[in-house]
DNA sequence: CTATATTAGTAACACGCGTTAGTAACACGT
DNA sequence: ACGTGTTACTAACGCGTGTTACTAATATAG
């Protein structure tokens, strides 16, 4: 396409040195004595031919591709997490941004995961990999780990030895609750993100019970049921819950899109949030604010997420042992309407 | 970090044969004589000591980096695109995939756009570009104009000889204004979703006044108010739309964000939708069916135009040229509720 | 004035691959 | 016996860069 491809040698032409001058030069290797007067003459003529180096070659000969890859996962577990996926590729393109890193994205099916990510790490075309929503039956991380290739999770995975990031799911729960408990709740149901089976909904649970033994009340299995992801599985596990003794004052979903099914329930069923049921998500998705009554939930550091994965994995491709296997995030509670507190929304 | 990296040398070395022969048969060379014996042993050697080319050194050789670029610019323009961001990454990644084409993504500042993706250029890092939200003030378009570099707009931007991919705004609004005028409305305002600056914005109301046109309904500069992206703006602009008369019996809203805060105006004011206030929005953003009333709104095919860039695109990079220098998606109305119409939502 | 250290720079290799030009072996027709 | 094809392969170059080992020139010390 372009008509001519400008390399090192025409700069080294341009300033009349050698090759290797001008790549001490453009490098600033430490160490080596070249004039100021050469130095500058270099500067000028790789700027007055607008020479850029070339990557490929770069990376053949220096072994780092200079690029980071994310995998996503194309599944349910993902419905959340997508909805931060700008924030996501945000926090990690800034922080990869530092170190002249840049992001190379991959969605893969479940089934051909492994194939998909370790292609890139054998062709060598990534130093490290951030794996979003890890899955226990995944062979090729194994492989991963044994080849010691730098790797961050977002999310857990328990009982490997990859270096995590992720939400501090039970104190996030547990803010979520205490909350309700202060505004007098005693009768607090619980719907959970998805099944038990997935860490962050089991911490969450565990955030829950945790809050109520806290504050002795005792923990009633008739008012906790299951989500699934989506707001369907919200409505049924509240629509059911709806039709039995004892009604709950207040319900804590962990999951706004769950919540937005489970509310529907409610309005269909004649009563009033939060009048006759106060209710708490998880996630704050962006619309959570402008849902009717706006929803008081848990705010996930979503960027702060991805930042700090990308930190991680950069230390770690540095070669670097970073401190922490597990870095767990703080999240914050933001209240809006639903929950019956007067205080108005400063999210 | 692995132990030994594999080359085709040793490929070669297990197979008994010269690296020429393995590159001649793992690439599959045309019009080249080798024995199926020897083809098998070389497939076998490769794929016993598991093989897998070195990216940079076939990009190096080949002068393809066997990836495409996608930059977006952080500014309010891409608030909505954001919103189907997950689908667009799916959508290029699927028809990447096809190609063994990988996808490098990059978020840019808008006053940092040149030098961000005028970079990957020319490091030759990519071997096309997808430009996400172009504007008119960025130089380094022309820059890659000249240099007649792979690349294809989502967006359009109206005197440049670039491909672009865009949605058929002028007949989506269409397809949005004639249903409301269907359902018997006559006074049917508009809230923008942008300045008219922004083509897309203008297009919307070029569609609407159209409709009204048709129907030789007089268009009423008193119904018609400018968005800005944001809640916000809806807001204001219903609030004080509804201090006047006339007082529209619908609203059209170029913008399902927008029309999220014009609800919260009517609703204040102590309308209700649709029964005082019929409401058309436009995106179809994940929650716009989770509204009360659910919003019928403009679906758009976000996902489809991601597949049509990356095609576009493709060829482009393959030399071919592709037929229209614009490509226009139709979208698809999806009714729900917040018009009136009796139907139930299929979306 | 000679031995040594410092300065300023370069030639040449290696990274791993695709590809062009060439070769060696053999078959075939005359 | 000899040129001509055909088959099955390989040697060697070049892609553009980083880097090591070396040199030539000059300064410094004894």
């Amino acid at each position: 396409m372009s008509a001519k491809r400008i390399t090192s040698s025409d700069v080294a032409k341009q300033a009349g040195v050698s090759r290797t001058t001008v790549s001490l030069v453009l490098n600033d290797v430490e160490g080596i004595q070249i004039s100021d007067e050469t130095r500058s003459r270099v500067i000028r003529a790789a700027k007055k031919l607008g020479y850029v180096p070339d990557a490929a070659a770069q990376a053949l000969v220096s072994r780092k591709a200079q690029s980071i890859g994310l995998i996503l996962t194309r599944n349910p577990h993902h419905i959340s997490s997508d909805a931060f996926l700008n924030q996501i590729l945000d926090g990690l393109i800034t922080a990869a941004h530092e170190h002249s890193i840049r992001l190379l994205i991959d969605i893969v099916e479940v089934e051909h995961q492994q194939k998909a990510y370790l292609e890139l790490v054998r062709a060598n075309r990534i130093d490290g990999l951030i794996l979003s929503g890890p899955r226990f039956d995944d062979e090729a991380l194994l492989s991963l780990q044994a080849d010691q290739f730098p790797t961050v999770l977002m999310g857990q995975l328990p009982d490997t030895d990859f270096f995590s990031v992720d939400i501090d799911n039970f104190s996030a729960a547990q803010q979520a609750v205490e909350h309700l408990v202060k505004l007098g709740h005693e009768k607090i149901a619980c719907i959970t993100n998805a099944a038990l089976s997935y860490t962050a909904a089991a911490d969450r649970m565990s955030g829950y019970r945790e809050t109520l033994a806290t504050h002795d009340i005792p923990y009633d299995e008739a008012l906790v049921r299951y989500g699934d992801f989506n707001p369907e599985s919200g409505y049924q596990q509240m629509k059911d819950m709806l039709l039995q003794e004892p009604l709950p004052s207040a319900v804590f979903v962990a999951s706004d899109v769950v919540a937005i099914g489970a509310k529907a329930a409610i309005v269909e069923a004649g009563f009033n949030i939060p009048g006759d049921v106060a209710m708490v998500g998880f996630d704050d998705i962006p619309l959570a604010r402008y849902l009717d009554p706006p929803l008081t939930t848990v705010r996930l550091p979503a960027s702060e997420l991805a930042t700090r994965a990308s930190q991680v994995l950069i230390q770690l491709i540095q070669g670097k042992k970073p401190k922490k296997k597990l870095v767990l995030l703080d999240s914050q509670l933001v209240v809006r309407r639903s929950c019956g507190a007067g205080m108005l929304s400063a999210g």
